[in-house]
DNA sequence: GGCAGCAGCCAC
DNA sequence: AAACGTGGCTGCTGCC
């Protein structure tokens, strides 16, 4: 056995390193205390990155401990190692993991230890410190990282054992992302802070557990966030086959496009099109004028200044008002064309498994909101106005996409929270809540303009707008803005009152509110007037996992592959899809403090981008699938009529 | 070569 | 009185 001693907080604690089967009966010895006494146990893995459904990926330690003593169990082609782990996992009773998500998949893929068994005993330390504060340290939090919160509960001098571990792969002549896999599972460094990732863990975990009592954040809220976590994983793990050859194809027409509207601006002296200095400094050579700064004071060149000067809309059509910028026309393109070939296309094409699936990553509990977020790619932001990028992902063989989206969901947490009456009665009744906003306002000869000018309202009360910024977005003068805002206010009284009921309390409590669930958000002090915002944004996510969880109790995540804020994402074979959607819109659908919220499923094809296509181009969009099933193209070409 | 900050753009 | 919220990610620039 290895020893590797160091301390921690005033107390020395030991790294053991098992070498043979003698070892080991220590590290059995170990567990069965643990176990014996019912003791929570911190969990750890080393492995070659981050990658875990890549086909070279590879499990190289586990690490089991507590607060004193740590286990460093080397299972990188050593079964008898790997072997103890596993037994080990299956009989402690409870675990605590920093950042579980990452560890419980790979030792449900790599250590054949299923995420089922094994998450319903495990504890994340980082649901526990994001529900305490869910900001990061450049937010003004105390950030979620596990060295952070090391060296800010446990031990100052805490080490950053990532980044140290990333100065010794360097002296190795590796780098951060290859130095997980080539460092010798041997060196001392990686084995201490290997061991010693356990030990912060696990004296984590009380501190953490006592803060949220303090706070009375209950357990029910952290069992249903570990809940979600779950449901989370079974998605990630289950992953979303990708269409290579058409990605493939995708790829390279972009390059193309990029290349080729790249070069019309490099005859404007643009070499480089993401340069925002030599854009700006090409068209005012040209006698453009610009107006706008940036943060920074340089001259702004962005999507819509560019799609003025391009004499574009927002649809990237002629406008007519102005002789169109050959420049600014070709920057954009080639700017699109980039940035869809290298975030989307590259992204799917070079992380599949074995099997052409990408496995995204599903952050559960991310945003101060709580809301979730989605990376590797990033699914909860691929274009919708554009089928291009979403044809590249497919429902298993023989499956049928599907997707059930809440309607208006903020705008109706937002009427429950702040109980408006007015605004309640209108969703009850099924109208539609902007055209009626408008009809209040504007009388019944009410326009569409007057319309989309009452949901630019609705949403600056959401997202905490003001008149400047709607009257931007809209086009309509700073007055008429004005205007409407205050005849909105005075239509729907309560929500100004809940508004500024929120920011009181925020004020009287610490800049801090509290959501229905009993969720802590932490407020701006510059920024109090986001606590509307904050409350609904975190509320709307709170009804969608708990949409997951019913879901799951449904059985039901076995047809789930991603949750997008509002929407749930699935497949399901095809002669069952239209029910299982139907379900999963029944499921999700539901009463929330008197106002309903209602669903909206739709069954696509062989495809996420055949959602956003005519029906008419369905099948032309994916012939190279109705070639090779005729069956189904000739029951397609039926539904059609 | 790697990192941080800025600018920008994609979504809900 | 007014206040545009939450993310992921890429490319460029300047710097060590």
């Amino acid at each position: 056995m290895k020893h590797l001693r160091y301390t921690v907080a005033g107390t020395e604690t030991v790294t053991h390193v098992p070498e043979d089967g003698r070892d080991l009966q220590s590290f059995r010895a170990f567990v069965e205390h643990q176990a014996r006494n019912g003791l929570v146990t911190a969990l750890d893995t080393e492995t070659t990155g981050l990658d875990i459904y890549s086909p070279t990926y590879g499990l190289r330690t586990v690490q089991l401990g507590n607060a004193v003593d740590a286990y460093v169990l080397q299972v990188e082609g050593r079964p008898e190692m790997a072997e103890a782990a596993r037994w080990a996992l299956s009989v402690l009773p409870r675990m605590v993991v920093h950042n579980a998500p990452f560890d419980l998949l790979v030792l449900d893929r790599h250590l054949s230890t299923p995420l089922e068994t094994l998450a319903p005993r495990v504890t994340d330390s980082k649901i526990l410190a994001h529900m305490y504060d869910p900001r990061l340290r450049a937010e003004g939090g105390t950030g979620l990282g596990l060295k952070e919160l090391s060296a800010l509960h446990v031990d100052p001098s805490a080490p950053d054992t990532q980044g140290d571990l990333t100065a010794v792969f360097r002296s190795i002549g590796e780098t951060k992302a290859t130095g997980w896999r080539a460092i010798d599972i041997n060196h001392p460094t990686y084995l201490q802070y290997a061991g010693l990732d356990v030990i912060f863990a696990s004296r984590l975990l009380p501190i953490l557990e006592e803060q949220l009592r303090k706070v009375g954040v209950g357990r029910p809220l952290v069992d249903f966030e570990h809940r979600v976590m779950t449901i989370c994983c079974k998605m990630m793990r289950r992953g979303m086959r990708v269409d290579h050859d058409y990605v493939t194809a995708l790829v390279g027409r972009l390059e193309e496009e990029a290349r080729e509207q790249a070069l019309i601006a490099e005859r404007y002296g643009v070499t480089s099109v993401n340069a925002t200095a030599q854009v700006s400094a090409a068209l005012v050579g040209m006698g453009e004028t610009l107006t706008e700064k940036t943060p920074s004071g340089a001259l702004k060149v962005d999507k819509a200044i560019l799609l003025d000067l391009a004499d574009l809309d927002t649809s990237w059509q002629r406008r007519g008002a102005r002789t169109p910028n050959p420049l600014a026309d070709a920057v954009l393109r080639s700017k699109r064309a980039g940035k869809w070939r290298s975030s989307y296309g590259i992204a799917m094409r070079d992380g599949l498994d074995a099997a052409g699936r990408i496995h995204y990553n599903i952050n559960s509990l991310q945003a101060r909101t709580a809301r979730m977020s989605i990376s590797g790619p990033p699914l909860q932001q691929l274009p919708s106005g554009d089928w291009t990028i979403r044809r590249a992902l497919l429902p298993d063989e023989g499956h049928r996409i599907f997707s059930v989206d809440y309607s208006a969901v903020e705008m109706r947490v937002l009427a429950a929270l702040a109980d408006e009456s007015v605004m309640k009665r209108a969703i009850a009744e099924g109208r539609d809540l902007h055209a009626f906003t408008a009809e209040l306002i504007y009388g019944p000869d009410f326009t569409s303009f007057h319309r989309k000018l009452c949901k630019g309202v609705g949403f600056g009360k959401v997202y905490g707008g003001g008149a400047l910024t709607l009257s931007r977005q809209t086009g309509a003068p700073l007055p008429d803005v004005k205007k409407a805002i205050s005849a909105y206010d005075r239509t729907y009284r309560g929500i100004k009152r809940y508004s500024s009921h929120l920011q009181r309390e925020a004020r009287a409590r610490g800049f801090v509110v509290r959501t229905p669930v009993g969720r802590r958000l932490p407020l701006d002090r510059d920024r109090v007037y986001a606590a509307t915002n904050y409350m609904v944004q975190s509320t709307a996510r709170d009804v969608l996992c708990q949409a997951l969880v019913d879901m799951d109790d449904k059985g039901l995540t076995e047809y789930l592959l991603l949750p997008i804020h509002d929407e749930a994402l699935g497949c399901a074979p095809a002669d069952i899809a239209e029910d299982v959607a139907r379900e999963v819109g029944k499921t999700m659908s539901m009463d929330f403090f008197g106002v309903p919220l209602d669903t909206d499923p739709e069954v696509g094809g062989v495809s996420w981008g055949s959602l956003y296509m005519k029906k008419a181009d369905v099948m032309m969009k994916h012939d190279a699938y109705y070639a090779a099933h005729p069956d189904e193209a000739r029951a397609a070409e039926e539904r059609r009529k």
